[in-house]
DNA sequence: ACAGAATATGTTATCGATAACTAAATCATG
DNA sequence: CATGATTTAGTTATCGATAACATATTCTGT
């Protein structure tokens, strides 16, 4: 012995001692698989209960060559949206005995590689994306090492592995017809910088689709400069009132919106008579105001769930879709005129 | 060999055969440990890089009987208070080459404490808890682990091991004495329902302590019915307006308060002539109300980098004091009346 | 030019748990 | 009651990486 093994009394070993038993009667006894009888089985847990036994998940996921982890990568946590997707899914994880590790971001695709490669040291059986655009070498290195992969918010035909998600531009394109159904004519759209968030820039496409189908064109964007969402909104609402003369107003998100409502009320702007407001996902808080938003419901919850249902079928050999869509729906409120 | 060893060409006896040196070498050189030449190392490195090579943090764990990992729990995610929080602890945990992981609890303190069972079996470095009330169970485990741990958000003058907090109580005796000075002489308070959210009662405390001084007492308590917090906000306010006959409604937080907020400008009340409202957590929706709310501001992020630091100091034996109380600062808004 | 220091590299035992294989004990049935 | 089928339990080799110890090689200063 060189080094100095100092068992802190708690391991498989000591346990077998103590119950005169093997080392692979105790494995066996506490993972409550077959092959030991029941009486010895009681008596070995309880022994290890009284010498204060836990487990070492690093031993097993080494002896397995895996570990029962599902990574799942967001762009951020301060955002309600992925906090829907994020609790549906990992309610489906858990309940299949997997845990998850959620890590952020920020939306670059060069932290996500770093991400993955960390991830992929601890070796995972399944990895969850937001979003299907990344690194190229992402994409090779997930399919190389052949790890179940769900791509989920986004959707895409050719995805990684799998995909569940939402055609946002299509989004774009439902809710763009909704509000040129109500004759607005001069659109502005309000998101952030360029290359940041590529969802809301095929959203922002499917809006200019809508207004270019009855000869409106191009529809304008705005990049809020960096702060809250909400205050992003805000202050893109104000920039797009001084550089244009929009009748309706499309933001990026329901934060966003908030903010550009909220601006309105206090430059005395009169919501829907003087411009419309058009938001994204209908976030709780749109429940609350006191002008309920034009938006988009986004099944974000039911997406989690499906999306971690399918990712488990997939790392159970179960053949699933390759690529789902799931639809959106138009939510009318108050912020844009009446039909 | 029993087992097949279908080596994926891509461990480190690969690379060692490969380069044609052994397997501490390789381990040297891909660790940037001392103790290689600088030629080999770029050759090793090089063709690691070439097989593809993908350490085995599993190994790496058992070998040295720990991880890299601090683990770290949250009753969700749902809420932005939590993310600043933890986005400035990431920074400090990340940029000292530890990994963070992420788990939540949904205020329940079984969740937490059988997140901290799976969290131990991984052998973290560390441990990081919001809030200072726990399963009992929770603090003996920890300590006789002896894992360092830290607990923030909350503060307590007799923590399991570090603690970076607020005193809730102190900061509700705060904004309640700016209330009362006011003059505001019928207070409520709405929360969540009793032993859910035990910072939010230690609040409600402090407020009551405000009062109770200036001889107003009880202050009424209303836990508002499940929802969204801005929901429970909005549903508490209706309440409280029909039950009693408040000046002032005093809101567990700010997601809360902009409900109330809103609720009251359905209902044409007039915010602050004819009642006051007060949150808590200066939240960056804060910044663009139309009036912005009296509340106390927390500083979250800076909790989270000096907690984060303080716990890195711990795990590396360096002394550091047990418990730390942050100051709050009351933010005076436009929802109360001037002075 | 040579002893002792410094640097570079190899050998071996482990870390804790598990799969695969083997062996012993118990059971069922004609 | 004998014998193959079941159940229960033990033995051994591994998983991939690392610390500790041992050895070989290169410097350094006198």
């Amino acid at each position: 012995m060189k080094r100095s093994r100092s068992r802190k009394k708690g391991d498989i070993h000591a346990i077998a001692k103590e119950a005169g038993v093997s080392l692979m009667t105790v494995s066996r006894a506490m993972r409550g698989v077959e092959g030991v009888s029941e009486q010895r089985r009681k008596e070995i847990v309880s022994i290890a209960r009284r010498l204060n036994y836990v487990p070492n998940s690093n031993a097993r996921a080494l002896a397995l060559d895996n570990a029962n982890l599902i990574g799942v990568s967001l762009p951020n946590l301060f955002n309600d949206v992925f906090a829907d997707v994020l609790n549906g899914m990992r309610g489906a994880i858990e309940y299949a005995g997997y845990s998850s590790i959620v890590d952020t971001t920020d939306y670059s695709s060069k932290n996500e590689l770093a991400w993955l490669e960390r991830l992929l040291t601890w070796r995972p059986v399944g990895v969850v994306l937001t979003g299907v655009d990344h690194d190229p070498a992402l994409r090779e290195r997930l399919q190389s090492a052949a790890i179940p992969t769900l791509e989920t918010w986004d959707y895409s035909a050719d995805p990684i592995d799998i995909c569940v998600g939402i055609d946002h531009r299509e989004a774009g394109r439902q809710i763009g017809e909704y509000i040129v159904s109500l004759g607005y004519q001069r659109p502005v759209y309000i998101g952030t910088k360029p290359g940041r968030d590529l969802r809301a820039e095929d959203r922002a496409a499917g809006i200019a689709d809508a207004f270019s189908a009855v000869g409106i064109q191009p529809v304008p964007r705005i990049a809020a400069p960096d702060a809250s969402n909400f205050e992003m909104g805000a202050r893109g609402f104000t920039v797009a009132l001084e550089g244009y003369a929009p009748d309706v107003v499309f933001f990026l998100s329901d934060h966003y919106a908030v903010g550009g409502l909220m601006a309105a009320t206090k430059m005395g702007i009169s919501v829907p008579d003087q411009i419309g407001i058009v938001g994204y996902n209908d976030l709780a808080i749109n429940a609350i105001l006191p002008q309920r938003l034009t938006t988009v419901r986004t099944p974000r919850r039911q997406m989690g769930i499906m999306g971690a249902r399918n990712l488990l079928a997939r790392i159970n050999n179960v053949p699933v879709e390759k690529a789902i869509a799931l639809p959106v729906e138009v939510v009318i409120g108050d912020t844009t005129r009446q039909q």
